[in-house]
DNA sequence: TTGCGATTCATACGTTCGTATCACATAATA
DNA sequence: TATTATGTGATACGAACGTATGAATCGCAA
């Protein structure tokens, strides 16, 4: 059967699914054939194995990823405002595409090397902020200070509000799924990052 | 056997260890018990299940974790002062206890609802943040907006910094355990936070 | 229609998992 | 000393896991 959604397709879409929900070792590859309604053997034929499976479910998220994230970086204004934008983009992205954080965040968790797609999106995604920050501290709009780890505060705040959203509901009562309350976390994070990286602040 | 390091207590300091570096499912009772030095039976036989055993783990690190927050948070100054000191008091117990931010992470990138454990840390841990906050909107030196916000967002900082840690060895060359060089990320972090937070700044 | 590579399918294998069982050792109590 | 609670130990059990295997089926060129 080779249609307009061949098994490999559902395949991959449901192991990004089960994946990013649960974690690599929590879902088996039963589970995942069953969801993508394919045989047993289907994940050993067309992948090879599980792991080969949750890293090419991986690049699938991470690709898409990237570039929202690459092309935010080429919007106009001083590297804050880049930055700022990156920020808005990688969190609007939460419902679709937002896996990415969460698995890369979860291998991070883990000791041992980070799985190669994950270490490729990590790298790709600080360089690129990285750039940003240089750029900004040569243009004025921010601080002085290691590029490096200026990237790092600012990646880190819309990664820890994406994967924490979860635990907010219970915690703290704050609902994920009203758009309009998201909105307003998205604003706040975008606003905070410009604080954590502004040379200058005025009230 | 009830001497000076009994059964139980080995199992507890293996178990930390373990499923803090590794995570719940990676980590069999078998890997423990090895470790420790024990039966395969004793997690049964001290804890009732393996999920008891990683609560009761949990909470061993998490209440020492959550009593150094709440002591940093009584130091003198001005709310931002305090959240500073919260913030580098977290960060430097990064050797010891500080898996306890690893695995709150690891449970709230996965589904489900958060084990009562980690829920209690999280709810504890934000709202000592969050009365920080409100304290230093009042002597003026956080800015205005949401408190749980602004809580979360000065979170994140050493969060993230304390997970990806790992990653930037390999990512970005990083040194880790080096501790001059971890020094400096904490002052960076601390004051990144507190340019995240404050109400006004120059230069 | 025939033949053949590509895919699907049912099933089996060997391993590892969490847990249960029950005999045994040990230390305190009567 | 006899008894009892407490802990340790070796082993067994059923389930679930990732993977392997070989037959059945499909799509399509010859």
């Amino acid at each position: 059967m080779n249609s307009a959604d061949p098994v490999r397709t559902r395949l991959l879409t449901v192991a990004e699914e089960l994946f990013t929900r649960s974690g690599y070792e929590a879902v088996s590859i039963r589970d995942i054939v069953a969801k993508a309604k394919a045989n047993l053997g289907a994940v050993t034929y067309h992948f090879g194995s599980k792991q080969a499976l949750y890293h090419a479910a991986f690049e699938v998220i991470s690709e898409p990823f990237a570039e929202l994230i690459a092309s935010a970086a080429k919007s106009p204004g001083s590297g804050l405002d880049r930055v700022a934008a990156v920020v808005r983009a990688a969190l609007t992205t939460v419902p679709r595409r937002g896996g990415a954080v969460t698995c890369l965040l979860r291998e991070l968790a883990n000791d041992g090397p980070l799985p190669p797609p994950m270490l490729k999106l990590m790298q790709r995604n600080v360089s690129v902020i990285r750039g940003l920050i240089e750029a900004g501290q040569q243009d004025g709009s921010i601080r002085d200070g290691d590029p490096t780890l200026l990237a790092l505060s600012a990646i880190s705040q819309p990664f820890y509000f994406k994967i924490a959203s979860r635990g907010l509901e219970q915690a703290l009562g704050v609902k994920r799924d009203d758009p309009a309350q998201w909105m307003r976390v998205v604003d706040h994070v975008a606003h905070s990052v410009r604080r954590t990286l502004a040379r200058e602040r005025a009230s």
